[in-house]
RNA sequence: GGGCCAUUAGCUCAGUCAGGUUAGAGCGCACCCCUGAUAAGGGUGAGGUCCGAGGUUCAAGUCCUCGAUGGCCCA
């Protein structure tokens, strides 16, 4: 047998297990790469996913996207290495091992011992990773796991060291005293990240407060400023007060209350309706005047005595809510510690590292400053100072570990300085090319314009230790970029020395300044930073040798594709660091995906119980119809639907199609005996469908690829599932009869059949294999491998497909397409007459616009064999079988009419259609008269709508009708016989589980009229088409009972030979 | 509170960037047809305030403004 069997009914997993173990054996990946390897490169990056928990199935849609178009491109020809990689350091991995130990607090770490600590979370990250591998093989994403980079690995922090001696050195580094969100209880600031996580709902003190004014017109009057706060013990720290350039303020009075100034927009808001305005406040009599605050609990500082509770103006003040007067304490609020750069504002903090007021406020001394704030309150309203006071709801961060609320705390740490290239990163991202578009300035370009310094420090243990080193005597810091370099300061050979903490932590050396101790700060660094140092670390980079010239050909990326929760993640942190270091992207072009939801379209989760496990998946429907539907199931970038519903329907959708017409060819190549190597007459020598398939073919690969090039691998998928469906529903349907000739082996038609679908499978191999690479590689290994002189083992080893200009034939596709859909109205025709396909008819007249009659010739044979009509007419002039009517191309008057648009259509429905259509047939244009104007149109405008009147079963849609002739005489009726006897048998054949090819002898009991004459004047024909040796017209006891068009019924049995 | 995305048939989605008068596909449902490749295919039918309200235009599912709901990200 020319070709291996296949079975009907497959699994797809059993085929895909088969096609992952011969990659395996033939190491068809690595084979892959390295014949490529003259090719020019394309680059795609490796996002490292996090080896600290298990992968599920909102891992695959990355992971799919991540190899459909490295695969495109190494069949192009391209050198396309894929490098796998690791993010091992991060909070998340050390929260896991304190799990684990029952850790509750940074004091735990320590007691335990940072190497110990350390130690477990090297050996946490590595826990997972044979999970990522099997599930990652086993979705068919080629990723080289042998050459993974590890964030964790010596020469990769090694690499990220370097980075930031760079940017230290050119001021990109820098120490600031900034507010950060805080954990008092871990005591460690938190990345934005963890923030995101905690927010919840709760309930705050609200207190309004009166502040008396102590100089100028306002103190004569006795008024005093309104402020609002829901951290009263943010008071005792106040510094100054802003107030908006823009907004208005009154002086205002409520029973109870003093003069009090406020917005005038929050008046009522504050002081509800009972209340009496004084007169209009400017601007000028608030800015510079000095009040007093309720405490005085901490003291202003000599340098900053100037402008000490003095009321200040700020953008950032608004009357959405409070007063329009903002209290600022800067050690507490990010915008408070701008605006006291900005104006020169002292900064106390008399808050501890444990969220607890110092011993200097006595009052309150040792208490945790929320817990203070009932006392604050009651003190407050004690000095007569407290206009109201209540709760306010709001949504609030908390730590996600312990559940106490963060508190925004000025603290030292380390910053990254984006904003000093802000402009260049804005200008880095137009280079970009997005996928969708509308991220780069959307929600990516907004986040970029409100750039803000990167929180770069972390006061924790496993991570990549900031490489910088201070002096204890003078307090310079010296950067240090390798272990080499650690080691030439030191004085002792270091290239050993684990860079982590704490070993980098033992090594001091002499400062190069002033000769005192330099010893490590104790920050380690951001983890997004490792992963945004992947293009350069992961190779080491500069020092490992070979390093630079490896960068030099792999940056920037020409791709890089991970989910839309990126954007603030890697996408940033990937751009950010390749625009500090090297002016430029570090990406050329990016996918973004969305978010993974089950079958009802909800998020997964494990509190809601439906995740959905890839295994299941995989194993039940098989990888390719889970990437199939990620790919064809809309866009990427949208919410995608994963679950047996969705996919179980891809499975019916495509595959099965698909493989019902590869079953078909393997199952009549070899009952024939036909292989690849024989003769088939040359392409554009075959019969019409065969040239129709060929060119859908072509145009197929075309769109294919470039859509593939595009990145739009949706496009892709669509236009493979029309060529499947085309292929299958039209071309075999059509063509069936002519891979079925036992009588005819050498036969020219039947050989260009085989040739002809052999060609389009192949090819749909080839075109497939980027998106579907295991059933691809199953279809190329049984239909090309070993069939076709020097095709590689493995679909994955060809050049992609390319369209074959001689084999295009755009006319005949659209007289194809023209075919089909009268085909369809034929069929409608049908169906609505009542009359079977099999009863064969005289005639059918059919109507075409003149524009769509080109090519009619080349088809009309296929149609009138679809519809089993003897003749299709195509009449010039069908006369009286015709009405006209008229019907106005708005598309094309609206442009040239304008606003008469509407007179000239209804004119149009008043005119003569057999006028206008004669003028049109003969001149090209016609003229009617629009509101009495003579206005003249042209054919193009005006589409000329032709119905077949009495006598015929008629159906019209879009300008083109078919008119069936329903009139039988015996001949017709004969026929139609005969096809329902043969249909019959065949049926009997069928269920008597008859081989293909088995001989049967025949009886028929034919009595009746049209049986009988069936018979007669068909039997070699209906011999022929149910493999009958002899036909007998004998009495039948059993058997099928086949109706007939007169009425009659025959009997009819058959016994294989 | 801010930003982005989505909202089209019972369900899943195209169509929206380049406005054009009969808004499509698949699945599901009902009836019918076809079937020696078919867990298929074909025809018909039921099913649409294209989220809503304004606006621009000869013409709006499509463009603009405002709003609603959902999702994501951020605060």
């Amino acid at each position: 047998m020319p070709f291996d069997p296949v079975d009907q009914q497959p699994s797809y997993p059993a085929l895909e297990r088969t096609v992952l173990e011969r990659w395996r054996s033939h190491d068809t990946f690595a084979r892959s790469v390295a014949q490529r390897a003259g090719g020019p490169r394309w680059t795609i990056y490796e996002g490292p996913p996090t080896g600290n928990g298990r992968p599920g199935v909102h891992h695959v849609p990355s992971r799919t996207f991540k190899d459909i178009f490295p695969r495109h491109r190494t069949m192009k020809g391209y050198h396309v290495p894929r490098q796998a990689g690791w993010d091992c350091h991060g909070i998340p991995v050390e929260v896991e091992v304190e799990k684990e130990l029952g850790f509750t607090s940074k004091a735990d770490i320590e007691a335990h011992g940072v190497a110990d600590f350390n130690a477990r979370c090297r050996e946490s990250v590595q826990r997972y990773v044979a999970e990522w591998v099997d599930l990652t093989e086993r979705v068919g994403y080629w990723v080289d796991f042998d050459a993974a980079y590890w964030t964790m690995s010596d020469a990769y922090v090694e690499s990220v060291w370097w980075s930031l001696k760079e940017l230290y050195e050119r001021g990109l580094v820098v120490e600031g005293h900034r507010v950060v969100p805080y954990c008092p209880r871990c005591g460690t600031a938190l990345s934005d990240h963890e923030v995101a996580q905690g927010y919840a709902q709760t309930d705050d003190p609200s207190v309004f407060v009166r502040f008396p004014v102590e100089t100028g017109p306002l103190a004569q009057e006795g008024a005093a400023l309104t402020i609002w706060t829901t951290t009263p013990w943010t008071l005792l720290s106040n510094t100054a007060v802003a107030i908006g350039p823009d907004v208005r303020y009154v002086l205002a009075e409520a029973p109870g209350h003093g003069p009090v100034v406020l917005a005038a927009d929050l008046l009522t808001h504050v002081l509800g309706e009972d209340v009496t305005v004084r007169r209009e406040v400017g601007r000028e009599e608030l800015e510079g005047a000095r009040y007093r605050a309720p405490f005085d609990l901490v003291t202003r500082r000599g340098a900053h005595a100037e402008r000490w509770r003095t009321i200040i103006v700020e953008d950032f003040v608004t009357t959405e809510e409070g007063t329009g007067l903002v209290h600022l304490a800067p050690a507490f609020g990010a915008d408070d510690m701008a605006a006291a750069g900005r104006h020169g504002l002292p900064v106390v903090n008399p808050v501890d590292d444990q969220g607890r007021f110092t011993d200097a406020i006595t009052p309150y001394a040792g208490q945790f400053v929320k817990d203070a704030d009932p006392a604050i309150t009651a003190d407050l309203d004690a000095a007569g100072v407290l206009l109201a006071s209540g709760t306010y709801t709001h949504t609030y961060p908390f730590c996600w570990r312990c559940d106490t609320p963060l508190l925004y705390q000025a603290r030292s740490s380390w910053y990254v300085r984006t904003t000093a290239k802000k402009d260049q990163l804005l200008a880095v991202n137009e280079g970009v090319d997005w996928h969708p578009d509308h991220i780069k300035h959307g929600r990516y370009g907004n986040w970029l314009a409100n750039n803000v310094d990167w929180a770069l420090s972390r006061e924790r243990y496993w991570g990549t230790p900031l490489p910088l080193w201070r002096c204890a005597d003078c307090h310079a810091v010296t950067p240090i970029g390798s272990r080499a370099e650690l080691g030439a300061h030191a004085g002792r050979d270091l290239d050993e020395l684990d860079p982590h903490r704490p070993h980098v932590d033992a090594v001091t050396f002499p400062c190069p300044g002033c000769g005192g101790t330099a010893q490590r700060v104790p920050e380690v660094i951001d983890a997004w930073y490792d992963s945004g140092a992947m293009p350069f670390a992961r190779l080491g980079y500069p020092h490992q040798p070979g390093s630079q010239e490896a960068f030099a050909a792999t940056f920037p990326a020409d791709y890089i594709c991970e989910g839309i929760d990126q954007t603030r993640g890697w996408f940033y942190s990937l751009m950010a660091e390749a625009t500090l270091l090297f002016d430029q992207t570090s990406y050329a072009s990016v996918l973004v995906l969305g978010t993974v939801v089950d079958d009802d379209g909800k998020k997964m989760s494990k509190s809601r119980g439906n995740v959905v496990d890839p295994w299941h998946l995989c194993d039940t429907y098989g990888a390719d119809a889970l990437r199939w539907q990620l790919v064809s199931g809309g866009y990427p970038w949208n919410q995608q639907r994963v679950g047996d519903e969705v996919i179980a329907d891809v499975l019916r959708r495509f595959f099965n199609t698909l493989w019902n017409t590869y079953y078909f060819f393997v199952t009549y190549a070899n009952l024939d005996g036909w292989t690849p190597q024989q003769d088939a007459p040359a392409p554009q020598q075959r019969p019409v469908m065969d040239r129709w398939i060929l060119a859908e073919l072509t145009e197929a690969i075309g769109t294919v690829d470039a859509a593939l090039e595009q990145l739009d691998a949706l496009r892709a998928a669509r236009r493979l599932e029309r060529l499947v469906d085309d292929l299958s529903n039209w071309y075999v349907r059509r063509s069936r009869s002519r891979f079925w000739s036992p009588q005819a082996p050498d036969s020219p038609d039947k050989s260009a059949a085989f040739a002809t679908l052999h060609t389009v499978l192949a090819e749909l191999a080839g075109l497939l294999a980027p998106l579907t690479p295991f059933l691809a590689d199953a279809l190329h290994h049984n239909l090309v491998h070993g069939h076709i002189e020097g095709a590689p083992d493995s679909v994955h080893l060809r050049d992609f497909p390319r369209p074959d200009p001689a084999l295009d034939a755009p006319s005949l596709r659209a007289a194809m397409a023209t075919a089909r859909q009268v085909t369809e109205l034929g069929r409608r025709a049908r169906n609505n007459a009542q009359v079977g396909i099999r009863q064969p008819l005289r005639r059918a007249l059919v109507v075409l616009p003149s524009e769509r009659r080109a090519g009619w010739e080349d088809v009309v044979d296929v149609v009138a064999e679809e519809l089993n009509v003897k003749q299709l007419d195509l009449p010039d002039d069908v006369g009286a079988t015709v009405s006209r009517s008229l019907k106005p191309n708005f598309a094309a008057l609206g442009p040239v009419f304008g606003k008469q648009t509407k007179a000239v259509a209804a004119a149009l429905g008043e005119a003569d259609p057999d006028t206008v259509a004669a003028a049109l047939a003969e001149t090209g244009t016609a003229t009617i008269t629009v509101e009495g104007e003579q206005v003249t149109l042209t054919a193009e405008q005006v589409q000329v709508l032709e119905e077949s009147a009495t006598g015929w079963q008629t159906e019209s849609e879009g300008g083109l009708s078919v008119a069936l002739d329903l009139a039988l005489d015996d001949e017709l009726q004969a026929e139609g016989a005969a096809r329902e006897l043969v249909r019959g048998v065949n049926d009997l054949r069928k269920r008597r589980d008859l081989a293909l090819d088995d001989r049967i002898e025949l009886r028929v009991d034919a009595d009746a009229g049209l049986a009988a004459t069936a018979l007669a004047r068909h039997g070699e024909w209906i011999a022929a088409e149910t493999l009958a040796t002899a036909v007998h017209q004998a009495p039948v006891e059993d058997g099928d009972t086949v109706a007939l068009a007169d009425g009659s019924r025959a009997r009819l049995d058959l016994q294989p030979t």
